[in-house]
DNA sequence: GTCTATACTTCGATAGAC
DNA sequence: GTCTATCGAAGTATAGAC
């Protein structure tokens, strides 16, 4: 197996990441895609039978690796609430590396996964459970209160996934100068090291209630 | 100004703000928003000059109308925790009485803004504003963390927002049973209630520290 | 204000040569 | 595997009658 022979749908991968996550699949374009990733049209749909499929393999690969990372977490036996913060941290640490990950996020999530086959849904289900698994043993053990995993999550990765996305939207809005009183600058270390904080507080059993449930 | 005058302008509004939400501006179909108003299509451009002018219309009067209802929250003398919880509470109301704002709003922020005009930015802009001033006096009385404006309003809103708008996209997780183990069903009002619980104690200055600000 | 018919453009996808 | 040229469907917007 050559290892050019991979060159040109990785290419292509990489260039759809970037058009899907600033035009949604609607607006991305098939032509734009190509251009970017230097093959021709053709080239593309040599390698891709469609529009959507090349959507949801880009999506269920990044599900996959995300759920793989979370899972290694959860396996992990670190302290409850260090894997908390071993969530967040690895999260951040992903969209850093895959930039075009929370914004494909969001519109997936709008979108009611309308574009995704079952295979591609059961990567995302896969990082919920590795989220849930992350908390279970602090939920056990009585250090985290007892809360519906789902509601764990969006509590935590949603603010992520959303300061992350929203750089352009508040670029956009400081550079008009729509942000008065809020004019200091926000840096994604900052929010993450308050978010953490946010989150061993908000989860926490209150010292009143430890061991009462 | 007979009433009548403004019915077709409204039906329109309504029924773009369902499919803009649904499919994003991109996916959004002139005829389907036409059809749904029950109007044709030259009836929509003689009161809307394009797709994109319908849009920043629905985002601006939304946008505004959610500022004015945190703005309200904001100019109360509540207590600094009665704000907070009050700030998610009208945040619920809101997204419940605008079913169609969560989705667009997570598109937006995806998007980067790329639709909207400059009175449309400013509304948004107003929101956070509003939420900033809704914050501030526990801040000032020391009862609330200090914490960046925008870093509490992703950690508040961010969560209301993508638990309201995952509902398709869980339904069909759970559907095609690929959430084992999380399988206990979420209902909107306990995510609310456990939700302004981790917010109190995010936010909340710590006993300890207490004074020493 | 309302409607039918249609102009014009863009886009996803393919044919067919090399 | 690679490329050029192009088809056909779909979509926004408008012309022009009533």
């Amino acid at each position: 197996m050559p290892r050019a022979a991979r060159v040109s749908p990785d290419r292509i991968l990489a260039a759809a990441a970037l058009e899907f996550s600033a035009r949604g699949f609607a607006g991305a374009r098939v032509d734009r895609i190509a251009r970017r990733a230097r093959v021709n049209k053709a080239m593309l749909y040599y390698h891709f039978s469609s529009k959507q499929e090349l959507y949801r393999t880009l999506l269920r690969g990044t599900f996959a690796d995300l759920a793989d990372e979370l899972q290694r977490i959860a396996a992990s036996s670190a302290a409850p609430p260090d894997r908390l913060d071993a969530a967040v941290t690895t999260m951040a640490a992903f969209v850093r590396a895959h930039a075009f990950f929370p914004s494909i996020m969001l519109r997936e999530v709008a979108e009611g996964g309308t574009h995704l086959d079952r295979r591609t849904l059961e990567a995302v289900a896969a990082v919920l459970r590795a989220f849930a698994a992350i908390l279970q043993p602090g939920v056990d053990q009585g250090s985290f209160r007892r809360m519906h995993p789902l509601t764990a999550y969006f509590t935590a990765i949603a603010p992520v996934l959303m300061f992350v996305a929203s750089a352009p939207l508040r670029s956009k809005l400081a550079a008009r100068r729509l942000l008065p009183g809020v004019q200091t600058r926000l840096v994604a270390d900052e929010f993450l090291d308050d978010l953490k904080q946010s989150l061993q507080r908000a989860f926490a059993v209150p010292p009143d209630n430890r061991g009462h449930r």
